[in-house]
RNA sequence: GCCGGGGUGGUGGAACUGGUAGACACAGAGGACUUAAAAUCCUCUGGGGGUAACUCCCCGUGCGGGUUCGAGUCCCGCCCCCGGCACCA
């Protein structure tokens, strides 16, 4: 060993020999336990990756080392999240093209991975854009048809004019695109691909009950599903004989208090039954409605607007006529896109009321018999009143009573609602997967490309960017369009869309467990022996996106019998984010990327891992702060030092003395808790009191079984610098395939324990007393002790408590 | 507005189920080594006060109350920060 510690002369060395003796490859031993490891696959921006990427994939790593030293076949590979709209807007914006930039970005994350030493099987690496892998998302598309959960609709979408491409729900935040912070989404009418995600709903709401994810992303789940259950009833339009108001309410209860209906402005009934005196405002707001972005549009501060139809409805259950207005907090995508207006009830409905001077009927009044407050709705659950057979009926109660009425006068029935809707997924661009779907022109309609003629081939343009007409770029190359069905051999179209994304990464955790099988999108043992994924690790941001849809999917593949899994994730964990050191995200246009490039010539990959793991837990955000990896660098000097020290005396076998072996158990017993539990930060604390105290001894009073263990647990974390040790300390075979140490609580277990003596609360000494000391021992140490008498002040005692081995309290 | 998460020294953060607040680091101060500097090592380091000295005293985990022998931790009421949702009938 060198005298001082040098990372540069190390760590290159260990990568170059670990990939020789492939050290990594994954050990697929099927009689042993398994650990899948997996972090969300990254899409490869040509920013590369920054210390704050690495906050998920260091300590990703050094569970999944951990894991292999204490026997596991661990699964643990890296991939390419390639296909999308982020790769090809980066590549427009260098007028360059994804094919060329996607798989040099990939490299330059694999390079910078390897660089800090993470141990991905990289035999197993994944590209989605590639026809191999492409060809199974294809092949899923398919699956989804035939099962009946793809489907083709005219409908009004979310359009991004950067993107040039409608979106998803889940793509559009805040009104404005997922990708283009700065661009609000508007709306155009295009037939689009979609999948049905709400046949799916109340199993995605209901198993999240069975894994164990963070609350809040569970929650922003729940809340995007948004079950609610309620009635679909109708009122028939007053002059015309065959039309009705259909509405969705959550208070059939409350019908009796109906005074007025609302359409959604886009609600087709509102072109029919506008009589002519209203034509002309109807049209007008109904223009303005569909101008409006819709975060405008949906602000809840905005004042209710609305314009009367002039057409009204027949409340069956009142008997009475009720005008039918149009406003644009009716949504066309919820429910059936029309509302009952119950203002007495619901504050929304009381505001629309209040302004257009519609009558406010109160037919529910607090249970306690105080009377309902004046200037708004009632709107909690209480006692039905003005309501002709549900009078005195509890809310829910009068609930079950007119679902029942409904359903016996076939007005309507007991319903469930969800605002999440179904996911579109056609988009106008060039790079993702090809809809694998051909239009027959004679009369076979539809259909699904064979399955042994995929994948359907991505062409190779050079003009790739987004027309902006409403149609992929595809469109144009007659080549591909031109086709002949599948069906009858008849001339035919291609779809011309690509698949979102999302669709890619709905099925990649799978294709990990065997990524060059060709028969199918894996092979079926080894996803039965490596599904579901024990541990996975992202970002937060992905809760109602990637985390719903790659759920969606397992649930299908599950129905259909491919897995016996339905549900991909049993354990997930969001790792915290790192941010530049005044608190802002970092970003190449801010100038104020730390790269872990210039942080590893700078102290080397072994410091950097240690402080990205030290800086604080692991799913908690952070701010960047270089100081520290001075502080894990100086470390690993000082663990340098004294293991040179013990090299260079000849590595004295020693007799541990019982402080020492003490401390050997106990550090083993609180590293090996802490890794598992995830707190890394706290597992580096006790390796560091652990080497406060070993420093301080002289070699042969350390000992080899000391060392050796200090060295296995400094392995996962600081694997470089672990190995040189390892291999100095005379060993022929990498420590990475060592086995993890075990501890003894025998002989963790502390001889001597404090006991903290309170008087009255407050601490006033404290005793050194052997483990085991009885609590009468305890008790008399405790009153002769100086503090304590100055404390009791001559009193007698009223009451001492007694915690075994820790506190005595006496209260006087 | 609603729903999560959080607020602890100069800084990042420790403190398992109510039981020694500030582990482990960073930064800072002083010292050793050195011609000098860097590196390294040692000591001190929440605030205030007291003492010849100490094993001394008081205060202290966003704010105000409460429960308890004992509260960073539990309860009630506020303030602030971060994230999510936001007219979903």
């Amino acid at each position: 060993m060198d005298e001082r510690y040098e990372p540069k002369q190390i760590e290159p060395k260990w990568q170059a020999e670990w990939d020789r003796e492939e050290l990594y490859l994954t050990r697929e031993e099927r009689d042993r336990p398994k650990f899948y490891l997996l972090e969300m696959f990254p899409y490869p921006s040509g920013e590369g990756l920054s210390v704050g990427h690495l906050h998920n994939y260091v300590p990703c790593d050094v569970i999944g080392r951990f894991k292999r030293m204490q026997g596991y076949s661990v699964l643990h590979a890296m991939g390419w999240d390639a296909f999308g709209l982020p790769a090809e807007n980066d590549a427009i914006l260098k007028r360059l093209h994804p094919r060329e930039t996607v798989p040099r970005y990939a490299a330059n994350y694999k390079r910078q991975l390897k660089l800090v030493g993470c141990a991905y099987d990289w035999t197993r690496e994944i590209d989605s854009s590639t026809p191999e892998y492409y060809r199974w998302t294809q092949w899923f598309f398919i699956l989804l048809f035939k099962r009946g959960l793809a489907y083709r609709a005219i409908g009004s979408q979310w359009w991004c004019d950067k993107c040039r491409s409608v979106l998803a729900n889940e793509q559009v935040v805040d009104g404005r695109c997922w990708r283009h912070g700065d661009t609000l989404v508007t709306k155009k009418d295009l037939e689009q691909w979609f999948f049905k995600i709400t046949d799916y709903a109340d199993r995605l709401l209901a198993d999240l009950a069975a894994i164990d994810w963070p609350e809040r992303i569970k929650l922003m789940q729940t809340n995007w599903i948004g079950r609610s259950e309620g009635a679909e009833l109708g009122f028939p339009v007053v002059g015309f004989p065959d039309r009705e108001v259909r509405f969705f309410t959550t208070r059939p209860d409350t019908v009796f208090g109906v005074s007025f209906m609302v359409l959604a402005p886009e609600h087709p009934l509102v072109a029919e039954i506008t009589v002519q005196s209203q034509r002309a405002a109807v049209d007008r707001y109904v223009n303005e409605a569909r101008r409006q972005s819709d975060i405008e549009r949906m602000s809840t501060v905005k004042e209710k607007t609305g314009v009367a139809t002039g057409a009204y409805a027949h409340n069956v259950f009142t008997n009475r006529d009720i005008p039918i207005w149009i406003a644009d907090y009716v949504l066309m995508g919820y429910g059936t896109g029309a509302i009952m207006g119950a203002p007495g009830q619901d504050q929304r409905d009381f505001e629309f009321a209040s302004k257009y001077g519609l009558e406010i009927p109160r037919v529910t009044t607090p249970a306690d018999g105080s009377a309902p407050p004046a200037d708004r709705a009632f709107t909690e659950p209480g006692v039905a009143i003005n309501s002709g057979f549900l009078d005195r009926m509890a809310t829910a109660d009068a609930i079950r009573a007119v679902c029942k009425f409904a359903e016996e006068k076939e007005l309507g029935r007991a319903t469930v609602s969800y605002r999440m809707r179904d996911w579109l997924i056609s988009r106008q661009r060039y790079w993702g997967c090809p809809i694998p779907i051909v239009y027959c022109e004679r009369e076979c309609g539809i259909v699904p490309v064979p399955e042994d003629r995929l994948p359907v081939l991505l062409p190779d343009i050079k003009d790739y960017q987004p027309s902006g007409t409403g149609r992929s770029p595809l469109a144009n190359i007659s080549e591909f369009v031109n086709t002949t069905c599948p069906k009858c051999g008849g001339p035919a179209r291609r779809e011309t869309d690509t698949m979102d994304g999302f669709a890619c990464s709905s099925w990649y955790f799978l294709r990990f467990a065997s990524p060059h099988f060709n028969k199918g999108a894996f092979e079926p043992a080894a996803a039965d022996y490596w599904l579901p994924v024990d541990l996975y690790v992202g970002g937060a941001e992905h809760a109602v996106m990637h985390l719903l849809y790659a759920r969606m999917w397992t649930k299908v593949m599950f129905d259909a019998g491919l897995i016996k899994f339905n549900e991909p994730f049993p354990r997930l964990r969001n790792q915290g984010l790192i941010l530049a050191a005044d608190g802002s995200k970092m970003s190449k246009s801010k100038g104020n990327v730390v790269t872990p490039d210039a942080m590893v010539e700078k102290y080397g990959a072994d410091a950097l891992r240690l402080w990205e793991v030290f800086m604080g837990p692991f799913e908690e955000t952070t701010n960047w702060n270089e100081d520290g990896v001075v502080g894990t660098a100086r470390f690993l000097g000082r663990v340098w030092a004294m293991i040179r020290r013990f090299v260079e005396v000849g590595c004295p076998a020693g007799a541990p003395s019982a402080d020492t072996l003490r401390w050997i158990h106990k550090t083993t017993r609180t590293v090996t808790d802490h890794i598992e539990r995830l707190r890394f930060n706290t597992a580096l604390a006790a390796l560091m009191e652990e080497l406060n105290y070993l420093a301080r001894l002289k070699p042969g009073e350390i000992g080899r079984f000391a060392i050796e263990t200090y060295v296995l647990m400094l392995a996962p974390m600081a694997p470089h610098i672990a190995e040189e040790f390892w291999r100095a300390l005379g060993h022929e075979r990498s420590v990475h395939l060592e086995s993890w140490p075990k501890f003894d609580p025998v002989l963790a277990r502390d001889e001597v324990v404090t006991v903290v003596v309170q008087v009255n609360g407050k601490l006033r000494d404290k005793l050194e007393v052997a483990v085991g000391t009885s609590e009468d021992e305890i008790r008399a140490l405790a009153l002769k002790s100086d503090a304590v008498i100055r404390h009791l002040d001559g009193k007698p005692p009223r009451k001492i408590i007694y915690v075994p081995q820790k506190l005595l309290s006496i209260v006087v």
